[in-house]
DNA sequence: CACTATAATGAGACTGAGTCCCATTTGCAT
DNA sequence: ATGCAAATGGGACTCAGTCTCATTATAGTG
């Protein structure tokens, strides 16, 4: 049983069928640590002579993200997205070239904490980025 | 001298003209604790019978972000607007009716603080907000 | 393996938020 | 008051993202 499940296995966790292009998308987002737009992708696929439909990268992206296994972030005014952990997590974010690390943030959950407790107020989620230029970006 | 500027005041000193279209804005958006989409701005004064120009509408926004006057949100796949105090904060945002509150963060500002000490990393902003359902939306 | 129900795909039409252009109007410094 | 740069607004335009629907692929079943 391997540690990090198949690319099938996540899928089908979601209640996805696993296809050619699921997979593609699955696969092209955990080789690369920025966050992509759909538009992107599709132009990336179709690059590489293994063309999806764009509403498929559409269809796919929104898929993902609802299942948990994706980002999402803003880029200019189109929407970005990259593979995730499964775990809670905050975001170092450069803004030059999109990587992105994610970062455990202990004291960002304590603050939530107490939020949630000081209002009345039925927190359902939150989200703490901290953005920048990373040290290659810099030269 | 007012202890809050007036918007003619902040319209000056972010280094543009006072027009009766910004004033308009600064005030609509003075008047709610919500964000507001441009569109629903441009509804909003055309049905008061105070109509203002779409283009003049983002126009305006735009550089009222820039100025530092507005904070901006995603409602769905369109951007929002917000007048917000000139202190840095946080939101904690009711994704119901999209009323806002903000928020001090001491134990935020901590933690990008140690962040940036960590990683190789030149920081230049973060954003921490709580998403939830506020009490009037929960009846 | 063959069969079938049904989920998924893709091409292209469509939508609508946001931008651009440019002739007209307005604010404001002198 | 006057002049000029800044701002406005209407309408054409762009383009990310959605929708439709005929076709194709998946995966469960016998």
């Amino acid at each position: 049983m391997p540690q990090v499940p198949s690319h099938d296995t996540m899928l089908r966790q979601a209640g996805l069928r696993a296809t050619r292009q699921r997979r593609s998308v699955l696969e092209a987002l955990d080789q690369r640590d920025d966050a992509v737009t759909a538009q992107d992708l599709y132009l990336q696929f179709k690059s590489e002579d293994r063309s999806i439909g764009l509403s498929t990268v559409y269809r796919t992206l929104t898929s993902l993200v609802e299942a948990g296994l994706l980002d999402t972030f803003q880029h200019g005014d189109e929407q970005a997205f990259r593979a995730c952990s499964p775990r809670h997590h905050h975001h170092l974010v450069c803004t030059a070239c999109h990587q992105i690390t994610e970062l455990e943030a202990a004291m960002v959950e304590q603050w939530v904490g107490r939020v949630a407790e000081g209002h009345d107020f039925q927190v359902s989620s939150h989200r703490a980025d901290i953005f920048g230029v990373c040290a290659s970006c810099r030269h």
